[in-house]
DNA sequence: CGGATTTTGTTTCGAACCGGCACAAAGTAA
DNA sequence: TTACTTTGTGCCGGTTCGAAACAAAATCCG
């Protein structure tokens, strides 16, 4: 006569310890109750009532079916409700705008991508994106609890608004975060949109540390270095325990002009041989004597430069000219933070993956401290790693406190 | 008739607050119960119990005359207890061995130096200073809760051991931890001493970054970045929120071998311009065409070359040479850190104060984001910054759960 | 000077949250 | 089948904190 009962009334447990429950399930940590219970040194009885109450807010699914294994009573698998809510995760770059909806669990649906549109103004572009996540938001039947955006450009805290955004010209200063809400507010997300939707923004790179720490290469990972190269530049970020280090002004970890190289290529910044110009597609190409083809994308081509290096003598030691400066910047910022796992994405990534020894090796050399300073130097996993950022960015306060996940 | 009763008994409210309670009244942010109510948003109850609980313990003191001011029923002072508890901090250092006894709220006694002992291997020096504490907690009636320690190196994490112990020539990766550990437990601390007293090690310089936090210079600030330069070179440490961020294994923010000028002065580690060998003492005399003394101790002339920069040209002009080094590596950490407050100790502060407005010039210039990238740059205030660090960190548990504190 | 007002401190009660324990459930091992 | 191991749940109680009423101690103001 239990079987299929209503769902319990809230129990009188695990109340404050919803939050890190959720979280640890959401990272996929702990599959079952048993295994909450050991993560979370609390009792069975806690950890039991903890999974009723995330099973009632309707976040996760307990199997029907016991998970066997060793001895004893089989537990049954905890997992991600692939009903449950849903969040707008929202992407602009150089390229366009990418838009999809994400559940719990680091699972992203496929993303839709648009062009630029023809105006970059900020409100229009803010609109196209709102706008764009308004028709996903509506073509699911899954509630839609908030929207975040990755932006291509340092983001300042708490006021939120876009410093050098390079790429659209928009006006340094401009209040981001603010009138992204405004267009967010604007867009009909459907009858299953919470009202009004919460929207953050932040910036992309900060974003994919986070969701590289939480589901992809970072795991495990107490102090995580993450350094990116796209269109805009090098972009670094540092997770700390599990949080985002942003400084006390959000422009932590801009490390795109540290000096790698005193005589090296000329920067914008009116420096010369900073991270950016010494480890862009502009300088792979330098470093070979070639130039890229124009109309294909810069980029595209820089990565088949480095693809090239393990059988192009010339690509190799183009890659090899690169990688050297790269290290030298890794391993000044390692030396800085100490952190205890790098992962690289973009170009900086098909750069590790053409000569890995090489790298491992300039940054091992320039650690100051010998076999303590040797820090495991590690691919980015996701696919899309911003976007994939940008969900966690909207499921923070839900992972916080699972209970304000509206009913 | 309850004037002078008993010491309450231990309420039922307040277990899980005492800590954050106690650390406030430790960093001197509540001296009231009024302002603990806001500090910890509870209820008047709540800071009423911890209050008397922490009374009961013996930590503070209630104030039994009120404190005037506005309007109401005005409040009573809630201060440390002068005849509370206390640890043992010690510190080496190039020139010997300091001692002293800390209660809470950052009040050190005196410190007690001593010189070298004439056998400078680890566990004879690690004894001197042990015994040297043990003395001072013998000759005092207030009970010893602890024995910390200061050193001049590189202290790994978690196992710590000294690291390029340059003056003794200890072998790097002596275990200084384990080593001090078994000296305090042989030296007779007294009867009012908990038996085994716990002992810590820490860095010099993190340990003087966290005592400015919490005491000095760093009060109010979030994130906040420390340069010291003594005998040893440049030390930096880093003030997350509260806490020492040292990295993954205790060697984070080891900035003396940034490159800050590429044609500059050759230093140990094999490069040239590196921050130690271009802002040490050394340095200075070098720009300023000088050759110091022999038999006076280098430090104290450099600081005298910088006291006579307002007077001397020669002086004036070397100060500025070495100023816009130290400039260029502290704009070099604050781009990635994005800190809210620089704090300058040692040398690098008679730097500061020899010509300030250059300093702050140069690191404006040379930030990233123009008004956002403007950070404070201001000299320490603790006159025995290091120790005051090592009290903190004996105290460090206490703070944590002051339940913990033996009756 | 004396009551009104304001602010602080205490007491009492109850609610929320979690551990301990006993028991039940569901598998494996022999 | 029996013993054992491990997992899940119901019940009790303890701890901790908030709400509210009351009490206390000052200033304000007539």
């Amino acid at each position: 006569m239990q079987r299929d009962a209503h769902r319990r009334a809230a129990p009188d447990r695990g109340r404050t310890l919803l939050g890190p429950a959720l979280s640890l399930i959401h990272t996929g940590q702990t599959p079952t109750r048993s295994a909450l219970t050991r993560a979370l040194d609390v009792t069975r009885a806690t950890a039991g009532a903890v999974t009723a109450e995330l099973e009632a807010l309707g976040l996760i699914t307990v199997d029907s079916r016991p998970a066997g294994g060793g001895r004893g009573r089989p537990s049954h698998r905890l997992a991600i409700d692939p009903e449950g809510p849903v969040v707008v995760a929202g992407q602009i770059h150089a390229d366009g705008l990418s838009v999809t909806l994400a559940g719990l669990g680091g699972l992203l649906d496929p993303p839709v991508h648009l062009p630029l549109p023809a105006a970059t103004d900020p409100v229009r572009m803010l609109r196209a994106v709102a706008q764009a996540g308004a028709e996903l938001a509506r073509s699911t039947s899954r509630r839609c609890l908030a929207a975040a955006l990755a932006l291509p450009n340092p983001v300042t805290e708490p006021d939120g608004t876009a410093l050098a955004a390079l790429h659209f010209a928009w006006p340094s200063g401009t209040p981001v975060a603010d009138l992204y809400d405004v267009e967010v507010g604007r867009a009909d997300h459907g009858p299953m949109a919470v009202h009004p939707l919460p929207t953050a923004i932040a910036n992309d790179a900060n974003l994919a540390a986070l969701a590289e720490y939480r589901h992809g290469a970072g795991r495990g990972a107490r102090h995580l270095l993450f350094v990116t190269s796209g269109h805009r530049g090098v972009g670094g970020a540092l997770v700390i325990d599990g949080h985002l280090h942003t400084g006390s002004a959000g422009l932590a970890l801009e490390v795109g002009h540290l000096t790698v190289d005193p005589q090296g290529r000329p920067c914008v910044c009116g420096n010369r041989g900073c991270l950016n110009s010494e480890t862009d597609p502009d300088a792979l190409f330098a470093a070979a004597g070639l130039t890229p083809e124009p109309g294909r994308p810069l980029i595209d081509q820089a990565r088949e430069l480095c693809w090239a290096a393990s059988t192009d003598e010339r690509a190799r030691a183009a890659v090899e000219h690169v990688i050297d400066r790269l290290g030298l910047g890794l391993a000044g910022v390692a030396n800085i933070l100490n952190p205890d796992r790098v992962v690289l994405s973009g170009l900086h990534l098909d750069l590790l993956e053409a000569a890995p020894d090489r790298l491992r090796a300039v940054v091992a050399e320039r650690s100051l401290w010998g076999r303590s300073g040797r820090v495991p130097i590690v691919g980015a996993e996701l696919a899309h790693g911003a976007l994939a950022g940008a969900a966690e960015l909207g499921w923070g306060p839900y992972l916080a406190d699972p209970q304000s996940v509206p009913v």
